[in-house]
RNA sequence: GCCCAGGUAGCUCAGUUGGUAGAGCAGCGGACUGAAAAUCCGCGUGUCGGUGGUUCGAUUCCGCCCCUGGGCA
């Protein structure tokens, strides 16, 4: 388990990545993504990657290395920090996690379940009745196959709904066996040191607008652009990092730059309410609560 | 100046044959075990433009005024 972790959570836009890399610096460490979207190569100024004078500055890891057509997940970035531990990336120098996913934290320090591999064929099957035929349609299978599970899921809470169907169909066990047992997690919380920053809302709104300006002259279209021409399917994780959908709307004509540039702004000031709601009930005393990265 | 259409929630609008009103979006709160920048749940009092009048009662009907579009001069 590794000791003496440093972690930084908060929400879009508050500051996280400069605090990473000045603790960093400070103690001689390694900064780790703990973003489920900064790990996709292509959108690099869109997802606000550390920049290339960052980068080489210090040691980043998990950044940018999955390509946006390939298949990511909680699961998958625990076995990728799993890996980096066992390399003996951290003996020397310190693990500092940077983002803003609270269940990659939450896995970090309480473990995941294992769960059963399931086939792309399976998985596709099940998403594909989803579209088909809706999430309620799904919740009455579930009800009659599984009904603990069931019962435990809105009725429209399709994602969900198709994450416990293709456990079952794959396995023949039911989800929430799989998740009776967990992993043990990979960071002691005990000796860890958890920042969280809760930015003051309305500065938040300004710093996210501003950002967003700037990624489009640091050339967001073109990120869009180049993630567009891949033709991936629309249901790709990559596919909706913000930004994506309204970018594209304005690169197909159908919205104006400025158009564009609010629909962004409020589709993340949205993402930044659901992280504060999710980092404010998830979050235990050991985290140190702090409004600006500055006063630490 | 005259004619017409509007002025209702932060925005776009619906509605009340007279009994003080409700949708979408925005916003706010919440849930969260391999798509989590995802997915889902909950929350609607606002001088119904102002002011007089009619009425038991006016946001609704009538008069005048103000504002915004459009048309005619």
């Amino acid at each position: 388990m590794l000791k003496n972790a440093i972690l930084i959570a908060g929400p879009t836009a508050s500051g996280k990545s400069a605090l990473a890399l000045r603790l960093a610096r400070e103690t001689g460490g390694t900064i780790v993504n703990a973003d489920s979207m900064q790990v996709y190569s292509v959108l690099d100024r869109l997802t606000a990657r550390p920049d290339a004078a960052d980068l080489e500055a210090l040691p980043h890891r998990l950044y940018g290395h999955v390509h946006p057509a390939d298949d990511y997940s909680t699961g998958h970035w625990l076995r990728d920090v799993g890996g980096l531990i066992e390399s003996g990336e951290f003996r020397e120098r310190k693990a500092v996690f940077c983002g803003g996913t609270g269940l990659y934290f939450k896995a970090l320090l309480e473990g995941l379940s294992r769960m059963p591999d399931v086939s792309a064929s399976i998985r596709e099957g099940w998403r594909r009745r989803l579209s088909e035929d809706g999430p309620e349609k799904l919740h009455e299978v579930l009800a009659r196959d599984d009904p603990d599970v069931a019962a435990k899921l809105k009725p429209a809470d399709g994602q969900r709904i198709v994450r416990a169907l293709e456990v079952l169909e794959a396995s023949g066990r039911s989800i929430l066996d799989w998740q009776r047992d967990r992993d043990l997690p990979l960071v002691d919380t005990a000796s860890a040191r958890m920042i969280l920053i809760e930015p003051d809302r309305s500065e938040l709104d300004r710093r996210i607008v501003q950002r967003f300006a700037k990624m489009l002259d640091d050339g967001a279209v073109d990120e869009v652009r180049l993630l567009l021409a891949l033709g991936l399917d629309a249901g790709k994780p990559a596919m909706k990092a913000i930004g994506v959908r309204e970018i594209g709307a304005y690169l197909r004509g159908e919205a104006t730059r400025e158009e564009a540039i609010e629909n962004a702004r409020i589709a993340t000031r949205q993402y930044a309410k659901r992280q504060i709601t999710w980092f404010r009930n998830q979050t235990g005393p050991q985290w140190l609560k702090i409004s600006e990265p500055k006063l630490l």
